[in-house]
DNA sequence: GTCTATAATTTGATAGAC
DNA sequence: GTCTATCAAATTATAGAC
């Protein structure tokens, strides 16, 4: 059970990775932030990698449930209510998936946050993979799509139409992808 | 003109920028790799923000040119000899495209380089979509398909599924991506 | 064109007072 | 738990010698 204090900088080290990803914040844009100073990061969290990776883990365990509690009755609705995850986040804050901010960065990361990293993207696939062949059992999906390989395209897709929608300023662009996506592997 | 030291500095940043981003790499980076001293880049580009508008755009134009070369006489033809362009760039390099990396970063971008990839994918929709077009005259893409919003579309897709392969190390991820997408759209 | 030297700032991190 | 004070290293950038 993280302290208070802890969660908060848990939140904004949440946020600041998501805008400027890993090299782009520091300390002490977190410290400020929160109303602290940095040193007193350092005694919730001693170094930034063990930082990034609570931010990582936790980011992915509210992923994880988030999806656990997605309501749609077929898999059409579910991919729409996936898409919408991130349709949220993008509007509401002008938020990247962390999962693919962290994926650009991975060269310059320190291990225990790639393995989160990996982890993340093992969750989501696996989660997507599973949709899709409930959908082919109940002739939603389409039986030429191999749902494993379509899982891990429309995850990876909506990354990318996540990047590119807020680097080139046109939001709308990512739930016109996930329409379109959807449209292409319905029966 | 290949020899020339401001070249050399170009395609030395380039590969930095690709592997670790705006905020990942340093002048004394890029340096080592050319083999002079960091205050020498300063002679050829000022200020990092030039350095990397000078990237950006000099690998624009280098897929400006690389597109208007691909030989691929139907639709789904050319659109396989794009995706293999990135196909490449990973395979050879462990390259991701600069354009998605600097979309990540597009929060920490000079405003100049951030015109640059703005610039970038104005330009590969257009090319995409024409593409999309011409296939849809000549029978060989879905007339179902909405060319423009799917050129964003398979452009985005191509970037995501670079971002995620390198990120959890499945190269191959990409190339299954591609061909699933064209796959979809083709008649 | 490249070097040395250095300025000015920022960074991740530690020590110790309260 | 947070602070002040400080550190060593790295960063972008400039000045001036050669």
């Amino acid at each position: 059970m993280a302290s208070d204090k802890a969660s908060e900088i848990l939140s904004a080290a949440r946020r600041l990775m998501m805008e400027r990803g890993y090299n782009g914040f520091s300390f002490r844009d977190v410290a400020a932030e929160v109303g602290i100073k940095s040193a007193s990061i350092h005694y919730h969290f001693p170094t930034k990698a063990e930082l990034a990776t609570a931010v990582a883990k936790d980011y992915r365990e509210w992923c994880t449930g988030t999806l656990d509690g997605l309501s749609a009755t077929d898999a059409p609705g579910l991919l729409l209510e996936y898409g919408d995850l991130f349709v949220a986040m993008l509007k509401d804050h002008g938020s990247v998936c962390l999962g693919g901010v962290l994926a650009i960065d991975a060269s310059t990361l320190p291990p225990q946050v790639r393995e989160q990293v990996t982890l993340f993207f093992d969750a989501h696939h696996a989660w997507v993979g599973s949709v899709l062949r409930k959908g082919q059992r109940n002739g939603e999906i389409r039986n030429e799509i191999d749902a494993d390989r379509f899982a891990a395209t429309f995850v990876s897709s909506i990354e990318g139409a996540m990047m590119v929608a807020r680097g080139i300023g046109k939001p709308d662009h990512l739930s016109e992808t996930i329409a379109q996506l959807i449209r292409l592997v319905k029966s």
